[in-house]
DNA sequence: ATCTAACCGAGACGGTACGTCACGTCTTACA
DNA sequence: TGTAAGACGTGACGTACCGTCTCGGTTAGAT
């Protein structure tokens, strides 16, 4: 990955940072002109100006940079902005949130490109897992919900009750919920929870 | 598509049902055998002992080819084996059902590489919101729960709420819910769903 | 080859004629639209409004098509058309319809199509071997010389001697003799071959 | 064409003397192996167990790979070896020479068969025009003759009189001259060019 | 002030799949 | 039987990208 732990003083010449943020940009830039497919290890590197070997010293794949260029990215855009008192507006914001996310923001569509990606690559379906940049944003809200919500299921299945039925449509069939959909969803799911079961 | 109109007396030599069949057959091998990604054109054409040029002929990329391979097995695979005359019991065996088939069935496991795809290529994800095989047994068990339910929303919510948190964790994390929270999720659906909005 | 024996009263639809011609006509064309190397088998029949199996059954290359498509024709375009009484004149006058022929008739780029594809196909360069169509005209004319020339060389020297120097150019460097270097080239011959050996 | 320009210290890898090597060598195996009309592109960089994109990237065709593997072996098997202070004697040797070359020598076949390409693809023609690797041992001995000759032609015609006998019935019929025909041509050429025209 | 090591760009390397084309054969319906 | 049409298996075409390698150069810490 391109992270990785800091070196202190080791000899040579240290990696170039001008080189890495090309690279990212590089992968940002591509998937909205040339959509994820097409998108090239040899089209980021010619695309960042930017030697092959460079990219391939850093990254093994394009899914890897793609990650790592909408890690921070993701949980910035969806952090909610005000949190409303009252709960199922609070929730509807944060449905409405991530449908923007997920439609319209370049990094929601590279977390989309990802995905689809994990389902052909085992590999970068493990870095997913483990690096959901959903997962966060959803517990929060999930966490501000849960005393009003004494039947709220455990954290695995709150989190699909929750996500599950706005990402769905859109992975499936590539069109999201209608807005007043996603209030009925919220307050639905706040009535199932509402009573200790 | 490899289907295609019928054609009456037309003159030259017919269409080939063996080349049709083989590569259909090939396609459902190699996915379990490769793997999505490392099917190529090629290597369909070479299992199913077809020219290549044979294989362009019926289909321009190998998604079109394993959609169509899927079609039929998916409905057959998904049809609702007994219905339980209780809702909760008759909902959660369809989740279950659901479960097992994108987790363990040849034809699931192809319809989540198609979503992959889809994420990718644009034709894929037309393809598969038209023909969604999930879409005919969902709706069927939500037509046989509606009397109970005078709360059930409207039929694509309702649909995205009962499939999206089976489905979500499985595309995001490649990890299915557990079988006691599928049982959990159909109740907590029936609550929300019983009393009228 | 096309010609074949005449046949009596065979059972079966005869051979079309209109076919034979038809494809004759479509190589002629061919050759002067495309070149010979762009040439198929496929084209052929396509330009010919012909079937591809109908050309198969009849010629086995597109080099025995032209070679038929080629002989009536040379002789016709080479024969000696009035025959001067000088005998430099007469051999002069040979030597520029056999450069005519072979830079701008269509007769005559075909024999060097077919002189070119000899090199590499020995099947073709054996029925060229049999078939030239240059060996009758020129024999013709040395015949017409010999008296006058008591120390012409055997037959196939002579005649070598007489087309050569016109033909090899064409073939070596795709630039004829110039005009005065044929009648230069006729002195000189007739110089030779005037005292006997 | 393989050579190119040395270029200074230009960055990246540096071209393959190997790759180059075993192109060239693989090329004349395969025309011997093979012959001219079965030889492929494909084939060639199997051959020399070299990648298809290094053979493209340096040649454009196989008839330039093969007359860049020709071109120096020419002269070489071309150079009269000793010369006869006797001008029919030296002439006659030439002949032979260029006989024995054009019938047994791999590079003499090489040149017949780019001679035959020539007449399909005008840019081989076009090569071989401006590097026919007759041309150069043939003046050679014509400069030997001048002094003795003074009716010797123009460059051009008396090249063509010297050669064209020779490979004419060569191209055209596959078959050489007889040895003692060649004997009997440079005398008939001297003979013509002995006396001031 | 070297020396050494890791980085950088460029670009050629051996491979392999791409999608197209023509090959020569075959299988239809029709004449 | 011959014919036009057209699908069949085969295999070369020329291109693109793969991931690796080898250049000349650069940039640091260690000597």
């Amino acid at each position: 990955m391109g992270g990785g732990a800091e070196r202190a003083g080791r000899p040579g010449r240290p990696r170039s940072e001008d080189a890495r943020v090309a690279v990212l940009q590089a992968v940002d830039d591509l998937l909205v002109d040339v959509g994820y497919a097409a998108m090239t290890m040899k089209g980021i590197a010619e695309r960042a100006g930017v030697g092959r070997q460079t990219v391939y010293r850093w990254w093994s794949t394009k899914a890897e940079i793609l990650l790592e260029a909408v890690t921070e990215d993701a949980e910035a855009e969806l952090a909610g902005p005000a949190v409303a008192d009252d709960p199922a507006a609070d929730l509807t914001a944060h449905l409405r949130a991530l449908t923007a996310f997920l439609t319209s923001a370049p990094a929601g569509l590279a977390y989309r490109a990802l995905l689809g990606e994990g389902q052909h690559d085992p590999v970068v379906g493990g870095l997913l897992g483990h690096a959901d940049p959903l997962r966060a944003p959803t517990e929060a809200v999930l966490a501000r919900l849960r005393t009003s919500c004494p039947g709220m299921p455990p954290a695995p299945l709150a989190a699909a009750q929750t996500v599950g039925p706005v990402l769905a449509p859109l992975l499936a069939a590539a069109a999201p919920l209608a807005d007043d959909l996603l209030r009925t969803h919220a307050e639905l799911l706040l009535r199932a929870w509402g009573q200790r079961g």
